[in-house]
DNA sequence: GAACTAAGTTACTAAATGGTAACTACATTT
DNA sequence: AAATGTAGTTACCATTTAGTAACTTAGTTC
């Protein structure tokens, strides 16, 4: 039996991928996290690192600085003190919940059909 | 002006977190990108490898070891000459599509923003 | 018989990533 | 006065990750 010769080909995820384009910024330890913690409420720094457990604060601020420059994410200092800083989702970072829900649905099903 | 002692917590994504559950799965370079090909149609090796453009072989195959092993690909070698392989998702795959279809679906909705 | 296709494998390298631990400065609480 | 909380920073290290390039086996087309 010969190989057959298929000369479909499948349209690419069109022009500059818009999948490539999400995870370029979701992507990255702990960022999915971040994001989903910051769609509840705002927070501070100290509380984003108590909520997410082990993250290191070097990670953090990182992460932070990251979204911040995105776009996604807003850095603002009260004026308490000692001065806090409180991070919260831009118009554009509300944009990324949905994505966000959407793969935290799917792990739900995933463990679902695991437990099985 | 005092700092504020916020007591509040906000409940952790629950126990063994969806969203990391799911994004071991869909993480790592190129993996979204392939479970994006296959979910239109299955594909073999080659074809895999030329939609993705510039993956190379020994990270292709990588990837498709890893998905295989979650259960998430199905590898079925065709009897033809010289052998073929053709990939698909499982059922359990097309459980990761709508987390995908949602990345995508903000991946356009970012690039429209950024360009205005 | 040479070149090509299919589906990879192997060895090596470079870069990115994340983690650890210690440190800062200032203010408030005990 | 000491400890704690706030928001980080810095230097360093280990691991992971991805990429390159060359190679394999076997059949098929030119």
């Amino acid at each position: 039996m010969a190989v057959v010769r298929r000369k479909n080909r499948v349209a690419p995820p069109p022009e500059k991928c818009p999948l490539t384009e999400c995870l370029s910024i979701i992507g990255g330890a702990w960022t999915p996290n971040i994001i989903w913690y910051l769609s509840v409420q705002p927070r501070r720094f100290s509380e984003l690192k108590n909520d997410l457990g082990s993250i290191s604060p070097k990670v953090l601020t990182e992460r932070l600085k990251r979204l911040e420059a995105d776009g996604v994410v807003l850095r603002e200092v009260k004026p308490t003190s000692p001065p806090t800083v409180e991070y919260s989702l831009t118009e554009l970072g509300n944009e990324l919940k949905p994505a966000i829900e959407a793969i935290v649905n799917v792990g739900h099903r995933l463990k679902a059909l695991k437990q099985q």
